[in-house]
Formats: structure tokens, C-alpha cells, sequence
DNA sequence: CAAGTTACCTGACGGC
DNA sequence: TGCCGTCAGGTAACTT
């Protein structure tokens, strides 16, 4: 479900009822997600602490605690959260419930269960680029993320450009909606040998996913299924896709009809006219 | 080493 | 009605 812009929108969602709130317990389903909840490091490291923070890097959400420890929670394909009162009968898939101080209890609820969720010690947390983030790239707002890291990355590589900017290790938070109304945007054909672009069509591309990063989370995020915010509000971005799941319909700028093909097992949408 | 494939898990949908 | 295959917003661990 979630990429960067749905994770964006729910963590500035989560925060102002977070910060300064305490975790007073914890209930869990007693299921495994990706990995299994650490259930008893988090009775410890989390359950009577202060929350300080929530911050977002690349798709996972951090909730930065008094004692320095941290909770890293990752939204998988499914995974949502939600504040709930206690008398709210509990969804299907509802697998952690953290109780606050405030009367209200916030959810995680996983349907596939791709998410995780785990604790860092201050001394984690102080090697989090090391431990945590050793696959994960520049955030698209920041400033190495720039047209020469590209071209130079890109230059000896065969990989298609759509693949490519799907991998976390170049560019954060990019999955596979934003990867389509990117190229679109940009104007570039997602199956694109990345060594075939240009530092001019790099620099172009970034701002289009700057672009439409930026736009899908003022919408509150992309709601194809089953998305919603902390607050159970669903996002409209997917009223604004150019490509994404439209294959067979006509382009918006030109008319031409929208082509659907299989890349690196994903399915990729584009116009055979407006992208080059 | 890069790129492609498989696996994790549940549910919705279309075809028969 | 139900069974089967396919597909879905992610990503790590495989294989080639």
C-alpha cells in the first residue's frame, strides 16, 4: 500500500497525538509480521516512556522516545495506522495495540503481514544508517539526490529506468505508482536502459518525482484500496494518476492509448507518445 | 557484480 | 456456489 507520500501523511498524522503522549501498555495478536514482534523488548524499552518525535525516513515511520530509544515501524504492502478508543471493537488483522495515556489506543493493522515493527536502543540509534538504513538511499527532497549521482550511477548499467529508481538503495520511498506517474511526468519511457539517459533527463526526472511526491501528499496520499490516514480519512491523489492502472484507456494529454507492460515483474503503464 | 526470480501472506476478482 | 489462477501499494534473499 504505502509509499513515500502515504507514509508522509500518516506521520504527520500521527504526530500531534503522539509527542508528549506515554505508551502505558502494550497488546499484541501474537503474530509475526515480516519479523517477529519483539514483544518483550518493547514492554521495556517502550511502555512508560515519553514520546519526543515522529519522524519519517524513506518508508519508515520513527518514534523517538525520552531515553533515546527508538520504534521503527514499516507499513509493508498493508500495514495502517489508526488511533481507536478502547470500547472500538478491534479489526481483523489489528496485530499491535499500544495503549496511551490519553484514553485512546493506537493500531496496527496488517493484512499480509509485509510490515515490521522494531525497538533501538540509544546506542542503535545512534548507528541507524549502519544497522537499519544499510539498504536505503537518499531521501528525494534532499540535495545528494541531484541529475550527477544519477548519470554517474546509472552510466554502466543496463537496468531499466523504471526498475531503477524503484530501488531503494538509489532513491528512497519511490515504489511502484509514484516509479509510473514519475517517467510520466518526466516524459520518459519507463523501460529505459538507465545508462541510455542524459544528466539532462536525470535532472528532469527528479523534479518530476519531486513533482508528484510533493502533490500526492497534499493530497493525503493515493486510496486505491483500502489506504487511510491516521485519522481513517482516504487520500485522493489516485483521482490525479495520468498512467497508473490505465492501460487500454487514452491518454489525458494526447489521446494515444496507455500501454501496459511487465517490467522487473511490476506492472508499468505509459503513453507511447508523451514519453520518449 | 548486476539483474532477474522467488518468497513471505491474505484477499479480491474473473473465468469456468 | 466454489475452485483455480492471477494480481496487489514492499523488500530481502536467492539464483543466474
Amino acid at each position: 500500500m504505502p509509499e513515500l507520500p502515504e507514509v508522509e501523511v500518516i506521520c504527520r498524522g500521527l504526530r500531534p497525538h503522539l509527542v508528549d503522549r506515554v505508551v502505558t501498555g502494550i497488546l499484541a495478536s501474537g503474530k509475526a509480521l515480516r519479523e517477529p514482534v519483539p514483544l518483550d523488548r518493547l514492554q521495556r524499552e517502550l511502555v512508560n516512556r515519553l514520546i519526543m518525535s515522529v519522524t519519517r525516513r524513506a518508508k519508515f515511520l520513527q518514534v523517538g522516545l525520552d531515553s533515546g530509544a527508538m520504534l521503527i515501524i514499516h507499513l509493508g504492502m498493508t500495514g495502517n495506522l489508526g488511533f481507536f478508543t478502547p470500547a472500538t471493537e478491534p479489526a481483523k488483522h489489528d496485530h499491535i495495540r499500544l495503549i496511551l495515556d490519553n484514553g485512546l489506543e493506537l493500531r496496527y493493522n496488517d493484512t499480509r503481514r509485509f510490515g515490521s515493527i522494531r525497538i533501538l536502543s540509544p546506542a542503535e540509534v545512534s548507528r541507524l544508517e549502519e544497522t537499519v538504513y544499510t539498504t536505503t538511499g537518499p531521501e528525494p527532497f534532499g540535495e545528494d539526490f541531484s541529475a550527477g549521482y544519477l548519470f554517474r550511477l546509472a552510466k554502466s548499467r543496463e537496468v531499466a529506468v523504471k526498475s531503477f529508481i524503484m530501488t531503494n538503495q538509489v532513491v528512497a520511498g519511490v515504489g511502484n505508482i509514484y516509479a509510473n506517474e514519475s517517467l510520466f511526468r518526466a516524459g520518459i519511457r519507463p523501460d529505459r536502459k538507465v545508462r541510455s539517459l542524459s544528466q539532462k533527463e536525470w535532472a528532469k526526472l527528479i523534479v518530476a518525482i519531486r513533482e508528484v511526491l510533493t502533490h500526492a501528499i497534499e493530497c493525503g496520499g493515493s486510496t486505491i484500496s483500502d489506504f487511510v490516514n491516521a485519522g481513517q480519512e482516504k487520500g485522493y491523489f489516485q483521482i490525479n494518476f495520468k498512467v497508473y492502472g490505465k492501460g487500454g484507456m487514452a491518454c489525458t494529454a494526447c489521446g494515444a492509448v496507455i500501454a501496459k507492460k511487465n517490467i522487473g515483474g511490476r506492472a508499468s503503464y505509459c503513453c507511447p507518445k508523451c514519453q520518449k
